[in-house]
RNA sequence: GCCGAAGUGGCGGAAUUGGUAGACGCGCACGACUCAAAAUCGUGUUCCUUCGGGAGUGAGGGUUCGAUUCCCUCCUUCGGCACCA
């Protein structure tokens, strides 16, 4: 055999490969179907390192053995090639984006070249070809139609950076995603997308989604963020009594505007704790608040929003406080606002007042930025007691803080014995020690003064009692009182259950006198008094009643969790769960408000201020808005309102279908504007169209789609790509869309999906509404895209650090697949570790999967044609049971083609090989080798080494590629060994192993091994009191 | 703070209905070949050891004849979310 060179055979195999199109996906409906996807890569100038090809080269394998299987394998590649780099790039440059990102392309696709995958090239995509985003515009256009797609002049994120609004998504811990810099908030014209129409659905389907890790679907999870509650509707009392009275009487009033913007003067809010109503004390807006919005003018120099409603804002007696508040607020950067500053500020807004709708009572509103204008109502009823960020704002500002809920700590238990106690926490003044008893492990450890009250005995007077008794300190002086606490737990001392209806008491000492006297021997013997700072307190008092405590005394947190409700008339008594379901009850008798389910799911911000993205298929039209207006019903019910775009956005109207795609215009200036508008506002031209409907002049919309637009279809593109070819297909045109149903309704779903897990909530959440959407739209047939999902691990650099220009640790594939070859790469990534695990690359590594593939070469020297020779393994060939139809080699043969199939399916790379080394080994322990097993050998491991096998496949004679072989069967009877080392234990210790035959008998077994000399010597003479029996694998002894 | 994943030799990692811990690879050591080196091949390689054994899978405890695997408490690392009412 010639030397292993593999440079020279790649070349040629993937030359015979395209030659012969043989991954051409055919046009078949007889063979199963599978569609397996990579994550198309987005060609950046730096062209591919390599971590990059990870996810590929898995995908190439399984495409190799499905295809080996007997599928039809769909597997294509494409490019997401819209996006900020290639116009950063252009405007450093001064070059078209086009030019550089086709540039790009040819780089990527010549690396990926190299690599011997089986992409179909017949069908590449390209995000940024006219006849791609014909059908991205397509698909916006259907969104608007239905009115999932509305203008939107709400405070977006706004990276000053690359002078563009951005989605949530984009965003990474408040900075710019792309460059880093620090988010703020603007108000901007934008298109938004309603994704949180389809966040119940986006939801709910992650259950059907089986074949999808965990890890991302509670990601989604979070990402979509449902929480379930209550809105409430507070009458605004700005003008004296009177709006209340007419609310009250009038049961039909509506909450919003026709355009859904919250009525002034009545003030929504959302809450998850509709049973802690009572307890409110405040309420507080967003600075967003609409309430704000018209009552500032200056405000309204940003946003243009039509208000049907009065304003409140002369009712207002601070406006120039709430501007200055608002202004500070909207220049913050999303960072201060959340993570530096968790700090509270806000302003009261004097002169008007809220009304609880459960007693009447007045409360204060404030301005704060602690609430989120997007999210819920925009607007927060304020439980201090019951919330920690309630509470910081009220010990802040000074504002009344009342409980409502009483707390329950511990689990319920059965037969509890109830008794009413006290607990006493005691300060001293001079150090802020806290008085503990340190009753040992065995009895709760520190815990504070406690003890049973006696019948009509005070709670303070119990206390000081307790506290002299046990103590002997004499002057108390009691600061604070709690509710009362209901406590589940198991006296250990007593051995009974107990539930304790507990009251805490805060104490300061007066003075020191008497401390620790006055005490038994035996209440000596039972605790230790210890004097312990706040900090040991948080530590070592666990019980949970007496922690409760001291968080509540000593750190003044509010109590969040589930308990009795008191203090709420109607409430009381009922347990959180029951609360909320009667207030909640109440509240939509008495249309004061009504369920409600919220997300943190915001509407996807879909249009950018940039060049180099799909231009977005909209005419505005001021004459028709007018007519429109004027022809507007008073009102209009909202479900009509938004099941339609036009009505929507008044004056803006969807391009003909058949004047799809509208093209990019070439500009001469890819700079943002900065104002709020792409740089294709200011081509004149291509701006200033006739109206489609009134023909007067009317102008294009100028923003464009962001770089998640493509993608989220682009599984749909690769189908649609050929299709012309299809015979029922040949044909018809382009549109409509459903002259691709068909082929749509074979290929879909996806079966499997490779890629990173970064795409988690923005890709696989984006996509998934479209595909959604699209099935709504009768468009495709099944509700889901993708089957299967694996994420893959990122590859580091041999450093640990994420490999990057910025650190100089980037490893090219080129230069690797130039050293060890293709075949050697790609069985290394694969061989690395675990597929889904980030892992460190290690050059070094290399060197063993290239030694593999010689020794697996050099094996063809001993591969012999008759299979009547084979010599058997020594100790199968001379024991008495030996079977003679299995030789060691087969059986290790058939044990590792069960293993590479299964692990390959389950994506264990790194043990299919590790089993095929073995293999490699045990193979060459042989002089020679028979051509059958050699044979299989190949064809298991031609997806991991597809150009090497087919080099070796021809050597050994055939005509055609391995690709058309059939996958190997393996076979039950031939992977049984015909022999099995019976391990020996003694009391749990491995002492001794034996040779037996497979299929030894227990009894034969159990006497094998009390026979053995060296278990003799650990029995020393004793009788076994039990031996247990593993087939196949140990027999264990008990002394 | 909340949610999720993971901690095993010098390194990447293997082993799950609880049954020989360290497969496979790298590295290292020794040997063969060589004038020599590289490459290649062979042998060894968890630690301690008085060579009988003993200890050992982040730490501590529990269940079991037997625990990397199951249960409890805790620690560390990584990933995601984060004032979401």
């Amino acid at each position: 055999m010639k030397n292993y060179n593999p440079e020279k055979i790649e070349k040629k195999w993937q030359r015979y490969w395209e030659k012969k199109k043989l991954f051409q996906t055919k046009k078949t409906f007889d063979k199963p179907k599978y569609y397996i996807l990579d994550m198309f890569p987005y060609p950046s100038g730096a062209g591919l390192h390599v971590g990059h090809p990870k996810g590929y080269i898995a995908t190439d394998v399984i495409a190799r053995m499905k295809q080996m299987q007997g599928f039809n394998v769909l597997h294509p590649m494409g490019w997401d090639a819209f996006g900020l780099p290639a116009e950063n790039y252009a405007i450093k440059n001064k070059v078209h984006p086009r030019v550089a990102t086709e540039k790009n392309i040819k780089i990527f696709k010549k690396q990926l070249g190299l690599l011997g995958f089986t992409y179909d090239w017949s069908r590449e995509i390209n995000t940024t070809d006219p006849e791609y985003y014909k059908w991205t515009q397509w698909m916006f256009l259907q969104m608007f139609k239905k009115g999932l797609a509305y203008e939107s002049y709400a405070p977006i994120n706004w990276c000053p950076s690359c002078q563009t609004g951005l989605a949530n998504e984009d965003l990474e811990d408040g900075k710019c995603e792309r460059c880093g810099s620090a988010v703020e908030q603007k108000p901007m014209r934008q298109w938004v997308l309603k994704i949180t129409d389809y966040a119940e659905r986006l939801l709910n389907d992650l259950d059907k989604l089986k074949n999808w890790p965990e890890a991302i679907k509670e990601m989604q999870k979070n990402w979509i963020g449902r929480s379930e509650g209550a809105t409430v509707r507070f009458v605004i009392a700005s003008e004296a009594k009177q709006s209340y009275n007419n609310y009250n009487g009038n049961s039909g009033i509506a909450s919003s505007s026709p355009s859904g913007i919250p009525r002034n003067d009545i003030l929504e809010v959302f809450t998850t704790r509709p049973d802690t109503l009572f307890g409110a004390t405040y309420v507080v807006v967003a600075p967003e608040h609409s309430l704000i919005e018209n009552c500032l003018p200056a405000y309204l120099r940003y946003v243009n929003i039509p208000t049907v409603c009065k304003p409140v804002g002369r009712k207002i007696e601070n406006f120039a406080d709430i501007a200055a508040y608002v202004e500070k607020a909207k220049h913050k950067t999303v960072l201060e606002r959340s993570e530096l500053q968790k700090d509270k500020t806000g302003v009261e807004i004097k002169g008007i007042k809220a009304i609880n709708p459960v007693n009447g009572e007045e409360l204060p509103i404030f301005v704060a930025d602690y609430v989120i204008g997007g999210y819920g109502a925009g607007a927060v009823m304020a439980v201090p007691a019951h919330d920690d960020r309630d509470m910081e704002f009220a010990k802040k500002y000074g504002l009344p803080i009342k409980t409502v809920v009483e707390p329950i700590t511990g689990q319920k238990k059965d037969n509890e014995e109830f008794r009413r106690s006290i607990v006493a926490l005691v300060r001293d003044p001079k150090n802020n020690k806290l008085l503990s008893l340190n009753w040992g492990e065995k009895f709760g450890g520190n815990l504070f003064i406690g003890g049973g009250l006696k019948d009509g005995e005070d709670a303070v007077k119990c206390a000081q009692r307790e506290i002299e008794e046990e103590t002997g300190y004499k002057n108390v002086k009691l600061i604070a009182e709690s509710e009362k606490i209901h406590h589940h737990y198991f006296a250990a001392s007593k051995n009974v259950n107990r539930e304790i209806e507990a009251v805490g008491l805060f104490f300061e000492l007066s003075d020191e006198k008497n401390g620790g006297q006055n005490l038994t021997d035996k209440e000596k013997d039972k605790f230790k008094l210890e004097w312990i700072t706040e900090k040991e307190a948080d530590e070592k008092v666990k019980d949970p009643l007496h922690h409760y405590l001291f968080e509540k005394f000593v750190k003044n947190s509010a109590y969040t969790g589930d308990g009795l409700s008191v203090n709420s008339t109607f409430l009381d008594g009922l347990s959180t769960k029951e609360a909320k379901e009667k207030i909640i009850k109440w509240l939509e008798d008495k249309k004061y408000g009504e369920r409600k389910i919220n997300y943190k799911l915001r509407d996807w911000v879909f249009s950018r201020q940039r060049y180099w993205g799909e231009p977005i298929p909209l005419i505005f039209c001021p004459a028709c808005k007018k007519s429109m207006e004027n022809f507007l019903p008073q009102d209009i019910s909202r479900k009509e309102t938004i099941s339609n775009g036009e009505r929507l956005n008044p004056g803006w109207m969807a391009i003909p279908e058949d004047k799809l795609p509208i093209k990019l215009p070439n500009v001469k200036s890819y700079v943002p504007t900065g104002t709020g508008e792409s740089p294709l506002a200011g081509i004149q031209k291509w701006v200033n169209v006739k109206c489609p409907k009134c023909g007067g002049p009317a102008k294009r919309e100028t923003n464009t789609m962001p770089q998640w637009a493509g993608s989220c279809w682009y599984y749909l593109a690769y189908i649609m790509k050929k299709i012309s070819n299809f015979p029922a297909y040949r044909q018809a045109g382009n549109f409509p869309i459903s002259n691709y149903s068909k082929a749509f309704d074979w290929w879909l779903p996806v079966d499997f999906y490779v890629g990173g897990a970064e795409h988690a909530t923005r890709h696989l959440i984006y996509a998934r509404f479209w595909h959604k959407f699209l099935y709504d739209i009768g468009v495709v047939n099944k509700e889901e895209p993708f089957e299967k999902l694996q994420s893959v691990g990122l590859i580091l650099a041999e450093d640990g650090r994420k490999m990057s220009k910025r650190w100089g640790n980037v490893i090219n594939p080129d230069d690797v697949v130039k050293e060890f070859g293709a075949d050697a790469m790609r069985v290394y990534e694969m061989f690395m570790g675990p597929f889904s695990q980030p892992c460190a690359w290690n050059t070094n590594g290399l060197v063993g999967t290239k030694r593999f593939l010689e020794k697996v070469w050099f094996l063809f020297d001993r591969v012999v044609k008759s299979k009547t020779k084979q010599k058997n393994d020594g100790i199968a060939s001379s024991s008495p049971w030996a079977n003679p139809r299995n030789d060691k080699i087969t059986s290790v043969l058939h044990q590792t083609i069960k293993k590479v199939t299964e692990d390959i399916e389950a994506m264990r790379f790194n043990t299919a090989i590790a089993k095929m080394m073995e293999l490699a080994n045990e193979l060459s322990k042989q002089e020679t080798i028979s051509i059958e097993h050699y044979s299989l050998f190949i064809k298991i491991l031609s997806p991991f080494a597809p150009h090497f096998c087919e080099e070796i496949w021809s050597l050994l004679g055939h005509k055609k590629s391995v690709i058309f072989e059939k996958w190997p069967e393996y076979d039950a009877k031939s992977a049984m060994e015909n022999e099995i080392i019976l391990v020996v234990q003694v009391n749990g210790k491995v002492r001794d192993s034996l040779i037996a035959p497979a299929e030894i008998s227990e009894e034969e077994a159990k006497k094998q091994a009390l026979a053995s000399e060296k278990i003799q010597k650990w029995l020393e003479g004793k009788e076994p009191k039990k031996i247990i029996y593993v087939k196949g694998k140990l027999v264990s002894i008990v002394v």
